[in-house]
DNA sequence: TTGTACGCGTTATCAC
DNA sequence: GTGATAACGCGTACAA
């Protein structure tokens, strides 16, 4: 078999008599060359089948054309879609994507983040895996001046890009939902504390309580380990063991909220009429369970545009390191059948 | 703010007192370098926190240590449990994963399969774009060398790696369920035929049919263009409104057959005493609608895994351009209540 | 507007 | 077991 060699810039200028400068030039509309000579240019690499070697450039540059992504897991609604935010805007300036998987181990977090500096990213985009705490693995990038963003799962200290949601507004208003749905024993099924997006929900909800003068009571306030569907049913179970049972739960995600919603059926416990439930983040299952589950709008999309844009836009010049950028969006409360007790 | 410079090789040797050579070798575990020597080189790399450039060695190689994808959507449970698995198996041999959605169109897969192609991958995973009929844009990859995977959606010709499910047993034995169920008027919600997936289903159901000696009405099968639960919607709506209305549907998605299930439901139709259903993919909803989706299982992060491994160990030696290497994987039938009708 | 010359960081080849 | 050197393809400072 025969490889056929590859047209590189300086076939082209032998073709066309003209120095590789001006090839390279040509190809990238560098402003000093003539309208003609670019359109020339351009044409016979197309006819000659010329491909550029970005590792080159990337190598002459020091960076390629990439945005690196460490997230925990690609195959959850939430992540998938953020994804698809990234790689479409990212693409559409010209930007490949590189994602790596944590597993929510800090181990793994570290091991990706060094791969991703050694491949020289434009910028990375991070989704903290749950066990992380130390965050020295990200110092590298901004000692070299790449922008890091922590999308959604983001840490506390650090000077650098966040795109996040108001969780503490997401829960508390959730929270409230469920109140002025007359529900007075809130359960809440609450994620690992030392993550922002867990602790910012947990939070809302207490204060929602608070301030509705409805009193906090441990034995509802569930700490899960990963919000799994088992937990959630684990938990839907005790809690209607209680001599007291709650009657609406808030749930920091909708997996283990869906579970709640069918286990309590299953018990016999009418929703929402006996239980009112509430998830966080709008997954595809809310829609289909029965019945249909409310939850908390999470646009993932929309912060993986955002995300990818702050490091399309980032410029060293513009970089102040004692500064931090961070972009909150706005979430819904999307009433559905699972909490609707005053239907029209 | 100043850019701390990078250490290279450079650096290393001059420190340790090597030229820059025994350092590469070192690094790269090159068997003619003294354990001592390569203990010690990668100590003082590490202590002086030396990291590799992945560019300037994928331009030396004229490859980087890179795996491409092109596929249709990331977030879709099936596409992104392909990703998590040829991310997984990637990484794992130190390899980059690089992701690019086509959003089913020909022209974005063409567009991405360039950049990809410009970033000098190591090999390229592809599911197909619906739309995508000429297979020109691939031709660049196998005229260097660079293997290219198929992967779920394939084409007929090109010989190249694929990696596939039996999509016409599939088909059959989720019909020849319904049969077993009782079923005799099966109606088919079918995806573009000239993906090999939806016509290999099409055809096992077409022939299940045939075997059992069950007339095939045509107005039984419906067309759909993405599969989608408004198609679904509104193509189980005109089904039941049939003077005869099928007894069963087998659904060449799960998203379709969920719609389906939903739809009749509301309608007062009884599933599966009156309507069974079985789907395709096993996606989280089949799992939580009520009753639970019986459906086809579709081994998404093993299909990643394999497709992965396929890059990883090609050598161009064995390659031979004319052979076609062929990997089809076994899928099970997943019975639950929408079409179990022999409650236990 | 175009050309010359060099360097980005690494590794393969050849030599010792 | 180690070193010197060239080359990968491109972009840019400097020169013309």
């Amino acid at each position: 078999m025969s490889l056929k060699k590859e047209i590189t810039i300086y076939d082209l200028a032998r073709e066309l008599n003209y120095s590789p400068s001006t090839i390279s030039r040509a190809l990238n509309d560098h402003k000093s060359i003539s309208k003609k000579t670019i359109k020339k240019i351009k044409e016979t690499a197309q006819e000659m089948g010329y491909r550029p070697n970005t590792l080159a450039a990337g190598l002459r540059n020091n960076k390629s054309k990439t945005i690196g992504i460490s997230i925990s897991r690609i195959n959850r609604p939430f992540m998938s879609s953020l994804i698809s935010g990234i790689e479409e805007e990212a693409r559409k300036s010209g930007y490949n994507v590189i994602i790596s998987q944590s597993h929510d181990k800090y181990e793994n977090e570290v091991n990706n983040t060094k791969a991703l500096y050694d491949s020289r990213i434009s910028g990375l985009i991070v989704s903290l895996s749950m066990e992380t705490i130390k965050l020295d693995h990200f110092k590298q990038f901004m000692k070299q001046g790449i922008p890091v963003v922590f999308v959604d799962r983001a840490p506390h200290g650090l000077n650098s890009y966040k795109v996040v949601i108001d969780n503490y507004t997401a829960g508390y208003n959730a929270t409230k939902h469920l109140i002025e749905q007359g529900c007075t024993r809130i359960a809440h099924f609450a994620g690992a504390q030392h993550r922002n997006i867990y602790e910012g929900r947990k939070k809302g909800y207490l204060d929602a309580l608070k301030e509705h003068e409805i009193e906090i009571d441990d034995e509802l306030i569930i700490h899960f380990k990963t919000l799994s569907f088992e937990e959630g049913e684990k938990a839907t179970k005790k809690l209607l063991k209680l001599p007291s049972p709650p009657d609406g739960i808030f749930s920091a995600n909708d997996t283990a909220a869906v579970s709640a919603v069918m286990t309590a059926k299953k018990q016999g416990v009418k929703i929402p009429e006996e239980l009112a439930v509430i998830g966080f983040n709008d997954d595809p299952i809310a829609s289909i369970v029965e019945p249909s589950l409310s939850t908390v709008s999470h646009p993932a999309e929309k912060m993986g545009r955002i995300s990818a844009k702050r490091i399309l836009n980032h410029s060293d010049k513009t970089h102040d390191e004692g500064i931090s950028e961070v972009t909150v969006l706005h979430t819904d409360i999307i009433v559905r059948d699972s909490s609707n007790r005053k239907k029209s």
